[in-house]
Parts: C-alpha cells; sequence; structure tokens
DNA sequence: TATGAATGAGGGTTCATTCAT
DNA sequence: TATGAATGAACCCTCATTCAT
C-alpha cells in the first residue's frame, strides 16, 4: 500500500498500473492482486484509510471548538495540517478523485466524505449565521465551496513546492476567511489575524 | 475536436480513448491521426485553443478596469462567464491539466497560462496593496491561490450540478473576496457588495 | 475463422487461446479481436455458421421424404453426412458446446438449435406413431434421445478414427433404428436394410 | 475429493480451480496440494475411483446373466442406476472426460474403462450373434457405440433435468434396444417388452 | 498436517500507432 | 483525404505451484 501510494502520488493514476506499483514495492504484481483481490480494491482500501484518518483527525479538533471564528480556523488549519502530516496520501487520493472512473464516466470510489465535509462546513456558515457570528449577507454555499477549494488546491501545490509552509498558509488562509465572514464592525480582538 | 471536447468533458480523460472519441466523431481512428499526426497532438491544439480563446477574453476586461475592487471583481465573474461560455471545452482541458501525464509523472502539456493568471491576479493583489485600496496585512501569494483555487473548482460542481447559476456565483464569490481583502473602515460604497 | 476451428477442434475449447489460434493462423491476438471483437464474439460466430449451415442442408432433405422410415433414415445419414462434410467445423462446435461456461456454469453461447433438432425428431417419432407407420409402444422421448445421442457420439469417434466410413455408419445406425421401431409384423420389402 | 466432484459437476471442469474447490470444501488450496500432490493427481483420483466402483458394480451383474436379452437389458440398466447411484461423481467424470486435455491436446487421463465397456458389451454382441441368439446381420461396432451412446448422453441429460425417471429410461432403452437386434420372429416371450 | 505468502506463466482485452490502399 | 487492417506493448487478472512457517 505504501507503494501504491507513493507510485500514484508520484506519477498519477493514470501512470499507476499494478505492474509499477509491485515495481516500487519490490515485488511482483502477482502479490498485490493475492493481497488485494484486484487492484480497485486496492485502490478502494487506500481512500477508505485515508478517509477513517481524516474523520479521526478532523473530528475532535472541531467538536473542541465552541465560537464560530473558531471553528474555521480549525477546519482551515486541521485540514492544511493532516494534508502535510500525510502528504502523498493525500496527494494520491485527490488523484484517485479527480482521474478513477468507470468506462461511463462515473466515479469508482466513495467520496461521499468530501460531501459530507462540505456539508459540515456548511453547517458551521449557517449555524453561526443565525447567532450573529458571522455576517447574514453572504452564502454559505458559496462560502464553504470556495473554503473548500481552496484547502483542496493545497496537495498539488505542496507537490510543485515541497518547501511549502502549510502552517503560515493554513493561518493566512483562515485569516482570509475570517476577514471574509466575520462582521465588519466586529471588535478588534476577534477579528484582528493571529500573529505570524 | 469537438467530439474530443465531449468525450474528455463526459467520459474524463483517461477514457477518451481514440476509438471512443473517433464514435462520438462518427468517424475512424485513422482520420484524427491524419488530421493530427498523434493523440498528442490532438490534445495539445485542444488545450492551445482554450488558452488563446482565454486570452483574448479575459484580457482586455481586465485591462479596462482601473480600480482594484473593479479588476478583482472582473477577475472572478469573468473567468465564470468565460466557464459558463466554453463549459465541455474547459471541462475536458481540466480534465486534461489533472490526469495527462507523461510516463515519468510530468506534465504533458503546456498550461503556463494557468500560472500566468496567477502571476497576474498576484500582480493586481500587490499593487493595489501598495496604492492602499486594498488591506496590506494578507498574503498576496495565499490570496491571489485561494481565488483561483475557487475558480478551478467551478467546472467540476457544473458537471455535476448543471443548473448552478453562474452569474450569482461570481457575484458571490466576488463579494466574499472584496469582504476579505478591502480595508475593513473603507467607505461604505466601495466595499458594499453588489446588488443580488 | 478456419484457424479456430482448426485449433478448437484439434486442441479442445479449453486449450484453444486467443494466442494458440493465432498462431496457427499465423497472425496475433490483436488481430483476431480487431475483427472480432472479442473471444466470444468470435466463438459466436463460429456456433452460429455451422447451425445455419446445418439448417439448411437438413431441413430441405428432410421435408422431402413422405414415409416415416424415409424421414428417420435421411435423418439419421443427412446427419452423419453433414457432420463428413463439415467434420473439424462440427468438431470444434462440439467442443464449444461441452465445455464453454460462464464462471457459474451455466451455458455460454446458444445451442438451442440442438434441442430444436430433437425436437424435430421426436415430433415425426410421434406423428408416424399415430400413422400407425411406428409401432405404438415405445416412448418417442426416449427414442430421440438415443438417436440424437448415437449421432452425437460419431464427432468424437471421427477424431480418433479418420478413416471411420461414415456413410456405411449412418446406414447401419438407420437399419438399426428401423428395425426397432417399425412394426416386426411389418411387410418384408419396407423392414429389410438397405444393401450394404 | 466430495468438494472437487461437487464444483467439477456443478460449474463444469474448466471453472474448477483448485482455489474454487478448496472454496467449496472449506480448505484452502495448500491443504489439498498436500495430501493429492498436484490437481492432475486429484484428478487422476477421482477418475480412478469411480472406474474402480463401476467395474465392481457392473462387473458381476453382467456375469449372473445367462441370455443375450438379458445382458444387454443388465447392461444397460445396471449403466444408468449406477449413473443414479453417484450421479454427481459421474457427472464430474464426465465432464473431465470430455475437458481435460494436455497443452497439445491429448488426453489427460486414463479412461480406458470406457473402451473397455465397449469392447465388452461388442463381444457379448458378437457371442450372441453366434449363437443366434441376436440377428446376424448388424455390425456389433455400430450397435455398441450406439448403445454406449445412448448410455452417455443420460448424464447430461439428468443434469438439466434432475427429475428424470432413470429407472424407466433404462427400461425403455433396454426395449428399444433388444427390438432391434433379437430377431424379429423371436417367441413372443423373449421379444416382448418388460412390463412399464 | 496445515496455512498463507509469493511466483511466473498465460489468459483476454484495450490502446495508439503504422501501413497499404 | 480517408479507411480498415494489422501490430505490439501494456493492462488487469487467474491459475497451479512452490516455499517458509
Amino acid at each position: 500500500m505504501a507503494a501504491a501510494i507513493e507510485t500514484i502520488a508520484s506519477l498519477g493514476y493514470g501512470q499507476a498500473s499494478l505492474a509499477r506499483i509491485a515495481g516500487t514495492a519490490g515485488t511482483s504484481k502477482g502479490v498485490i492482486l493475492y493481497h488485494f483481490g484486484g487492484k480497485d480494491e486496492l485502490v478502494r482500501e487506500l481512500v477508505a484509510e485515508l478517509s477513517a484518518k481524516g474523520r479521526v483527525y478532523l473530528g475532535p479538533r472541531l467538536e473542541a471548538e465552541p465560537t464560530g471564528a473558531g471553528m474555521l480556523r480549525v477546519y482551515i488549519e486541521s485540514n492544511l495540517a493532516f494534508v502535510r502530516e500525510n502528504r502523498n496520501h493525500v496527494l494520491a487520493v485527490v488523484e484517485i478523485a479527480l482521474n478513477a472512473r468507470a468506462a461511463d464516466g462515473s466515479a469508482l470510489y466513495d467520496f461521499s466524505i468530501r460531501e459530507a465535509g462540505i456539508a459540515a462546513l456548511r453547517q458551521i456558515l449557517v449555524h453561526f449565521q443565525g447567532t450573529g457570528e458571522f455576517r447574514a449577507d453572504f452564502d454559505p454555499d458559496v462560502v464553504a465551496m470556495a473554503i473548500r477549494s481552496a484547502l483542496d488546491g493545497v496537495p498539488a501545490r505542496l507537490a510543485r513546492d515541497p518547501d511549502l509552509d502549510i502552517g503560515r498558509y493554513g493561518r493566512e488562509l483562515a485569516d482570509l476567511f475570517q476577514a471574509a465572514i466575520l462582521p465588519r464592525e466586529s471588535h478588534p480582538g476577534a477579528a484582528s489575524p493571529s500573529a505570524k
């Protein structure tokens, strides 16, 4: 599996044949098929494992936050921290999500966790619009999508520029979206960007 | 070429074999190879054509804007208008950009226009940070990337949800990023979101 | 297709891989798949062609006979003559009929013509039992099956013993079954076996 | 071995991989190979066991009959009774006989018992042609083959139609062939079909 | 005695490309 | 300019067998 992750992350899903994966693993295709029953299964496990890891990583961190601003910041920074800590795995799953398709163009694997993540984010936005902590005049759907997109772009960028400081990047992103959705007249303390 | 665009957009790059493209075109593989010399060439032209169209579409619109806020808004809304008007073509090129790779994982085609677009956006941000129209306390690199990512996510979303109102989506996005990067104490007129 | 027939007839269906068929044809697997779209299609055509040939060969000969004894004899002798004239093709199709199975053990191709042949034979038997030309005290189902089985055994035997005199074999078989189902007190002329 | 029999009988020889056999046996491939040394050996034993069972079952029954008509009837009915009592095993061995081949198309296992059975039947026919109990004007070779073929067709038919009344079927077959080879002027008692 | 891991050959199929026409 | 035939590499997968445990 490590070999599959590395191969997909570095060569792309389309180039990651069983032969090449087996090559980087130092074995033969047969071994992989013996252990996973098929390429589909291998990929499925790869995706499922990261999904599980992500859920475990992000869930508690999010729930620990009381304020809207806090949740937003944690959502962004934790996502990126997770990317940093599981770089190739994330990259591989992104590759899979973007490229793996059945013959009719339909998706092959289950990425419902992504939709769930967006939905959760949207829920947060809606909730704190209700409490007044967030401005009421933005469309939570659009903002959720924008935040999610900004996060999704990071793995690819990280692949091109491995020295990217993800911690700083996350803080900047959180600042940016906070500035965008917190009320303009909010007390300076809450709205001011975190120290860099 | 239209057949190639349609096939790639609907089935994905990995599924778009010459045979399938020829099939939707109602001809044979031979014809395609005769006219384009190879699959690579076909794809290359497909990408180049959209690049050219995009440059022509976006350049003048951007240059016509005097203010930073205006340029930001035009950048976002024009990009999305272009996506709406060239939906399948954009979708196809996005597919190609994400999936087409050489055997060693390197990119196969020239997407420098994308980098150029990001650089231009960054330039704008830096420039108007200098004039004071934009806040000075955000990283133009991060913001440029966030905006670009938000735009890049649209074609895929559009594919899933064809009824998406792109005009409204663009205005919301522009509002969002304006709110994020304009000074908080800016005179109400400039900062107020556009009518919806 | 000739190569496929020869390969299946001589090596058996299980040993007749595309590679081996291509080998005897002097080409490569790719050519076969190009022309037939798949092994299934190749085999299907092979079976269908023989079915059609058989129908054309046997139908008219059978309909030309007025008497029950004549039809019985023609059924047997024409079947065997057809086998002699299409030896390898028949052998190949028999191989396919006996061996080709889906993963769940179900049949892969359409051999309904065989059932139809048995049904037709049974019909003949029943009809001439009605007219009194055939004895009434045998089960037409069993007899039809016995005749069909006797015919089915010939291709395999022919493969083992290529010098088998099929003409004589057919006459003997016809004599045998005539003796079995014609009334015992039938006038000597009708019942006497044909000259050998 | 029971698992092998069941698998081959139900799925066909070609689909009966060691993995599938091990699956129905509830063990692993390794166990089978450990006990039998190889797939060939397993199949060989399977065939040999049925051969031995058949010899034991049929031999004494045949030798107990004094008359030609009796031997003929016993040959047919005992064969079918044996099929009924060893249904899947017989089916499996038939599958093997028809499908198992070496790479060069030659037979893989020893089915000489079948030839021996046909030879014995032929011997009986010749013998009682000599004594005058059977007519002299049929070819014992052809008749032996016809009888054997009629019997060989039963297992496959039984597989398709599990409710087939084999006892009746055997009596009908015996009647049929008796009528075919006993002299037409034979004393009524001997020639009359058995009660049904 | 039993098991699971590993192997390598061979299976059918898809693909971009070449070539003769 | 267009076509269909042919090619060979690469793909995923199944299989009987070997091996260490």
